[in-house]
DNA sequence: TATGGTGCTTACCTTTTAGTTAGAAATATT
DNA sequence: AATATTTCTAACTAAAAGGTAAGCACCATA
């Protein structure tokens, strides 16, 4: 058996690599992960780690991404509010994407 | 040196995570890529291989990864018209990144 | 009384992305 | 003469994604 195996199979709406990209394909997904990370981090942190993104988008995203269990969220009661976001289990299997796509980009674009 | 840096940098328009998914990010870009693989692989055959894209996104992205050096095209000056594509260098380094979509996809998702 | 901090929501609008449909080119086959 | 084949183009439409801007809640401090 080959070490990897060519692909000779349609992908279809059950391609894995197409699963994968319809949970994680959008515009700042991967990114937020990737800036969570191993972290514990505030929204607000979030925010400012993630230049140009609109804050539409960020809960936006989070809310979707706690929702497919990627990241968990810890609110506290406090004036002013504090809430805190961390990867899962399952969101932190989606490093390496991350980790990767970052790679490439290194050592191959501009 | 820990074997993965955590991430304490902000993620701006510079961020190779950022530049990797402005060029790959699209609904169908790696899924195409993965396609081709290491074949050479004809136009309609690319089309069947992938159920449900539409022509006009096909060569549409097609056109977008030959003009960015990630596909090679070859055109037979044949009636009907044959078409080969294939990876380029660059776009072979992109297979490792649709590996692990799918080994993701695989273990994790339904 | 006004202002600030923090996390979020909502309504609205623009941009981007994607899908549909029709068809062209050029030759071979029926 | 009509039809099929294959790759690709163009015009149009629809849907999804993303951006903007305003504001709310609640308490603290100025």
């Amino acid at each position: 058996m080959k070490k990897t195996q060519k692909n000779i199979f349609p992908s279809d709406e059950n391609c894995p690599v197409r699963r994968s990209l319809t949970l994680l394909g959008g515009k700042w997904t991967l990114l937020i992960l990737f800036q969570i990370n191993e972290r514990v981090i505030r929204y607000g942190e979030l925010k400012r780690a993630i230049p140009g993104i609109s804050e539409k988008m960020l809960i936006q995203e989070l809310n979707l991404l706690v929702e497919h269990k990627f990241v968990s969220k810890k609110a506290y009661p406090e004036i002013p509010p504090r809430v805190e976001y961390t990867l899962t289990k399952l969101g932190l299997k989606t490093l390496p994407i991350a980790d990767i796509l970052a790679t490439f980009g290194l050592e191959n674009l501009t």
